[in-house]
RNA sequence: UGUCUGAUGGUGUAACUGGCAACACGUCUGGUUUUGGUCCAGAAGAGUCCAGGUUCGAGCCCUGGUCGGACAACCA
C-alpha cells in the first residue's frame, strides 16, 4: 500500500514558492537571509514573525541569516538595544550567521555615494528641509526641480567632502539622488542620500557628521553581504523601487526585496513608537511588562519560545493587511503548557472547610505533577482537618448544574477525599466563616473503595500547611480590538482592568522550590510562573493566561 | 486626481496553477474525565467584493467597476 499523500504535504507561502523556485532554476545555489532591526526599542510579536520567517526559512532551506543592526540614524539608536535585541533573538531559539551592523558599511557607502555623483547621479542640495518639502509635489502633482540639481560633478564631489569634513551646519546641505521629480513614485523625487548630523553614534562615535538614509544603506548592505532574500514589510513596497536603482547604479550584487504584511494582534498594539508612548508615560511597569507585546514581557509573563513560534507559523504569510486573533497565541501557549507544566493547587480566594470528622493531624497524599506527561512523578501534599477551598466553589443556594459544593452536596478533593457538606457558620453579618464537612475514608484517592461517584473536584490547600503568595492577573491592555485604527489616541483605548493583584493566596508548600524557568498549572485556574519580584518569603505569580472556561459561559446564559 | 498594493466563513491561511471551496483558531452539541482543563466524536458558519466576458466548466484567465491599505520624515 502505498501512503496517499506524504507527510509533509502543507502548502507553501509565497515566499517558499519564491526560494524554491530560484533554487530549481539556478537563480540560486543557497539562500542567505537576514534579519535588520534598528537598534531604538525593544523587540516585539511582530518582529518575531518576521525573526521566525526569516531565520525559519534559511533553516528550511540549508542557508543561513545575518543578523544585522541597520543603525543609520545615531540619534535614536543605543547599544541597551542592541545587547536586548540579542537577547531576544536567541531566546526565541535562533542563532545568526554573522553579526553585522550598517555603521560597518560607512565607509563603502561614502564611496558609493561619491560613485553616484561621479556618474552624475547624485547632487548636493542647499534647499532647506521646508523647501524641498514645497518643491516635493504631492502624488498628484509633480515637483520641481531644485536649482542646485545641475551642479557639476567636482562642485558636487568637493562640497560632498566638505559635508563629510564638517564644514556646514545640521540642515545646510544634503546628498540627494537625481532621478526625477516627475515621478509617480513620490519616493523617486530626488530621495535624499545623506543628511548632516552631528551626533555620536553608539559604535562609530564621533567619526562621521554625516549619516545614510536608510534607502541609501538597506540595499547597500544586502548587496555587500551577499543577502539573496531581502523580506521585509509591506510599507516598502515603494522603497523596492530605489533599492532597485541604487543597486543598478552602482552595479553591486542584487539582491532582491520581497513584502510581506506585518503582524497584528488583536487587543494590543505592535508599533515601537507606540509601546514606547506606553513604557514612557508609565501606563505600563516597563518594556517587559507583562502586558506588554515585547518578547521581554511575553517571556517575563510566561510565554515560551516553542509556543510563540507556533503562533507565528499558524498565523502565516501574506501580502494582505490583517489582524490575527488573540485568542490563536493564546492556543498555541495553552497547548504547549498543557503537555510540559506541572500542576500545583493554589486557592486564589479562600473560605475555611473544617473536615469535622477528621480526627488525625495530618495525612501526606500524593499527587502527579503531570497527566498528560507519564514519567513526571508525583509530589506531596499534607492534608488535614482545616482547608481553605476557593469561595466561588461554594454556594448556598446553587443553579442546577452546580457541580461543587453545597449544603447536601459532595465533591472530590482533587487528589485526597469525597467530602460531604453538612452546613456552614456565618457571624452576624451573614458572611461564611466556616464551611463543614465531613469526609470519606474509603474514597482515599487512588484507594477508593467508597464506590461513590461524584460530579465535581475541586482544589483546595491544608491551612496550617500553606504558603502564602502573591498573584497577579494580566488581561488586554486595550479595550478595543485594533487600538490603533481608532479615532483620537490610541490611548484613550487602554483597558483600565488590565492588571488585577490578588494579594494573598494561598499556595501547597510544593510551590515553595519553584523557580522562574519553570512553568505551572494551577488547577482549574491557568497557567503561571514565577516572577523576578519574587523574594525568599514573598512569591510571586504571573498568570500566562487561564484556563479555558465553560462554566463561567454556562452561568451567564 | 497619480503611482503602488490588496480583496476567499467571525479570524487567519489553503485550493494540485481552470475541475464539487479545505485546514486551523473561535463558536455550538454530545461523550470520557479525580482539573467544568486535556482528550474523543460531531455540527453550524463563506459560494470566493461587484458586473460582464472566455470556457463543457472560473475563487483562479480577460474587461470594466467598487472598496481597503501604502506613498508628499534630513525616521526605519
Amino acid at each position: 500500500m502505498e501512503p496517499l499523500k506524504k507527510e509533509e504535504e502543507k502548502a507553501l507561502n509565497f515566499l517558499e514558492e519564491i526560494i524554491e523556485n530560484d533554487l530549481r532554476t539556478g537563480k540560486h545555489t543557497s539562500i542567505l537571509t537576514r534579519f535588520p532591526p534598528e537598534p531604538n526599542g525593544y523587540l516585539h510579536l511582530g518582529h518575531a514573525s518576521s525573526i521566525w520567517l526569516n531565520f525559519g526559512l534559511a533553516q528550511k532551506y540549508g542557508g543561513k541569516t545575518n543578523l544585522r543592526f541597520d543603525d543609520t540614524n545615531p540619534v535614536t539608536e543605543d547599544t541597551e538595544y542592541v545587547e536586548s535585541i540579542k537577547e531576544d533573538i536567541k531566546w526565541l531559539g535562533y542563532s545568526w550567521a554573522n553579526e553585522f551592523y550598517a555603521s560597518d558599511y560607512f565607509d563603502k557607502i561614502y564611496e558609493f555615494a561619491m560613485q553616484l555623483i561621479r556618474q552624475g547621479d547624485a547632487y548636493v542640495d542647499d534647499l532647506t528641509p521646508d523647501e524641498i518639502a514645497a518643491m516635493k509635489g504631492t502624488p498628484i502633482e509633480p515637483g520641481s526641480n531644485s536649482p542646485f540639481r545641475d551642479r557639476s560633478v567636482e562642485e558636487n564631489l568637493e562640497l560632498f567632502a566638505q559635508m563629510k569634513a564638517g564644514k556646514f551646519e545640521e540642515g545646510a546641505k544634503i546628498l540627494r539622488a537625481k532621478i526625477d521629480m516627475a515621478s509617480p513614485n513620490m519616493l523617486l523625487r530626488d530621495p535624499i542620500l545623506y543628511r548632516i548630523k552631528f551626533a555620536h553614534h553608539h559604535r562609530t562615535g564621533d567619526a562621521w557628521c554625516i549619516y545614510p538614509m536608510y534607502d541609501f544603506a538597506h540595499g547597500q548592505s544586502d548587496a555587500i553581504e551577499n543577502i539573496t532574500h531581502s523580506i521585509c514589510t509591506l510599507e516598502f513596497i515603494p522603497h523596492r523601487a530605489i533599492y532597485d536603482w541604487c543597486i543598478a547604479k552602482l552595479n553591486i550584487y542584487p539582491s532582491h526585496q520581497y513584502e510581506f504584511a506585518r503582524l497584528n494582534v488583536s487587543y494590543t498594539v505592535m508599533s515601537k513608537r507606540k509601546l514606547l508612548q506606553l513604557v514612557n508615560e508609565n501606563h505600563v511597569s516597563g518594556w517587559d511588562d507583562p502586558r506588554m507585546p515585547t518578547i521581554a514581557g511575553m517571556r517575563r509573563r510566561g510565554y515560551t519560545p516553542r509556543a510563540i513560534r507556533e503562533f507565528c507559523e499558524r498565523a502565516g504569510i501574506a501580502k494582505r493587511d490583517k489582524l490575527n486573533e488573540i485568542s490563536l497565541l493564546e492556543f498555541c501557549v495553552r497547548e504547549e503548557l498543557n503537555k510540559t507544566s506541572f500542576r500545583r493547587m493554589v486557592v486564589f480566594n479562600p473560605v475555611k472547610v473544617v473536615i469535622t470528622n477528621f480526627v488525625e493531624e495530618e495525612v501526606l497524599l500524593e499527587s502527579e505533577n503531570n497527566p498528560e506527561e507519564e514519567h513526571s512523578g508525583v509530589r506531596t501534599i499534607p492534608f488535614s482537618k482545616e482547608l481553605y477551598i476557593e469561595h466561588e466553589d461554594f454556594m448556598e443556594n446553587p443553579p442546577k448544574k452546580f457541580f461543587r459544593m453545597a449544603i447536601g452536596q459532595s465533591v472530590r478533593l482533587k487528589s485526597a477525599y469525597i467530602v460531604t457538606c453538612n452546613g456552614v457558620i456565618k457571624d452576624e453579618a451573614g458572611n461564611i466563616l466556616e464551611i463543614h464537612c465531613t469526609y470519606i475514608p474509603e474514597s482515599k484517592s487512588g484507594h477508593d473503595t467508597s464506590g461513590l461517584k461524584v460530579q465535581g473536584t475541586l482544589h483546595w490547600v491544608s491551612i496550617k500547611h500553606a504558603i502564602g503568595v502573591e498573584l497577579r492577573e494580566y488581561d488586554r491592555l486595550f479595550k478595543s480590538e485594533n487600538p490603533a485604527l481608532e479615532e483620537g489616541d490610541f490611548k484613550e483605548y487602554i483597558n483600565s482592568d488590565s492588571l488585577n493583584i490578588i494579594m494573598n493566596a494561598f499556595a501547597e508548600p510544593a510551590l515553595k522550590e519553584a523557580t522562574e524557568s519553570q512553568r505551572f498549572q494551577f488547577l482549574r485556574k491557568g497557567y503561571f510562573c514565577k516572577d523576578k519580584d519574587s523574594t525568599l518569603d514573598h512569591l510571586v505569580f504571573n498568570r500566562t493566561v487561564s484556563l479555558k472556561e465553560s462554566f463561567t459561559k454556562e452561568v451567564k446564559k
